[in-house]
DNA sequence: GTAACTCGGATATTCAAGGTCCGATATAAT
DNA sequence: ATTATATCGGACCTTGAATATCCGAGTTAC
């Protein structure tokens, strides 16, 4: 139940990447996939679409690559989530206007008014969760091993 | 994102239905999947497995049908999804134990421990809503038009 | 100019959800 | 007993979204 893209978790590894480095250092699609053993064509949309919606930047052409852009503390899951995933609520008729015919059942369904609140109540706790937490902590002791991949954008 | 199923939803309706019959009252996997216009027989395999868990009681045979057997106000929205959808986290690897190989990535993921983090917040607020919030406040003032399906079991 | 990138779309593949069909069994009314 | 109406339980097909792959075009550093 719940369970998310499999772009998104892409996505986070990505941004935690990218957070862990050097302000000014920048991070190709191709040096994020080898060092995480993820595929490099749906990581590189996946970065297209975060750069698109401004919580990244891109360089192009020979050592370019991605950087942050905006603080991840103030980046919400919510927001965070709608980007990779869409807007859509628990219900397809929950994130609706009232008045558009949403789903074939809603003129019968007696739970609509109880989803649309789930749906909120959800969104709000989502909303409460940073993206932050996922990136600024260490988990393992030792930094990632860049090896060749390392270089400076500025140097 | 996060979106439920169907199932999940024709479950909820159909517990709403039961919760407002009579006690005694049985309604048939017929008579619901008529009056919501639901696919009968999704709703009535639903309804076989809300039955498996102990949250509906069946009768069998003609004048059968099902009935409430827990109280919904002592079922949470985490057990109902987990019953619904099966035991899925946010990602694949949040519901297995530590030391399993959950996916391929794990061992070069450095956000897997968020994702258990998030997993174990996000079943901690479904666990605090109850089904009964789905179910016991009317929505549409007039009772629901059960015509020639009303009947009584015990009579 | 060439190599290493991002960019953007088109397309194929895979998989789970959603939906359909049918046969077996149990019960109540006639 | 027979019939009608149920639950029960499995097999199966369909569909659409997620996932993955492929390719061409544009940019920039060297
Ligand atoms: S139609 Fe909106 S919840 Fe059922
Ligand atoms: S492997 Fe568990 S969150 Fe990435």
């Amino acid at each position: 139940m719940l369970k998310l893209n499999r772009t998104t978790e892409y996505g986070l590894i990505a941004l935690r990447h990218l957070s862990q480095r050097q302000a000014g250092d920048a991070s190709s699609a191709r040096e994020i996939a080898d060092v995480y053993g993820l595929p490099f064509d749906i990581l590189a949309k996946t970065l297209q679409r975060l750069k698109e919606s401004g919580i990244i930047q891109s360089a192009q052409g020979a050592r370019g690559g991605y950087m942050l852009r905006r603080p991840l503390d103030q980046v919400t899951l919510a927001e965070f989530l709608e980007l990779m995933e869409g807007a859509n609520g628990v219900v397809a008729c929950a994130e609706k206007p009232e008045h558009e015919t949403a789903c074939e059942f809603q003129s019968k369904c007696q739970i609509h008014g109880m989803m649309r609140g789930l749906n909120t109540r959800l969104k709000a706790f989502l909303s409460g969760i940073r993206l932050s937490e996922f990136t600024a902590e260490k988990i393992s002791p030792e930094p990632i091993q860049l090896e060749n991949f390392s270089r400076q954008v500025n140097s």
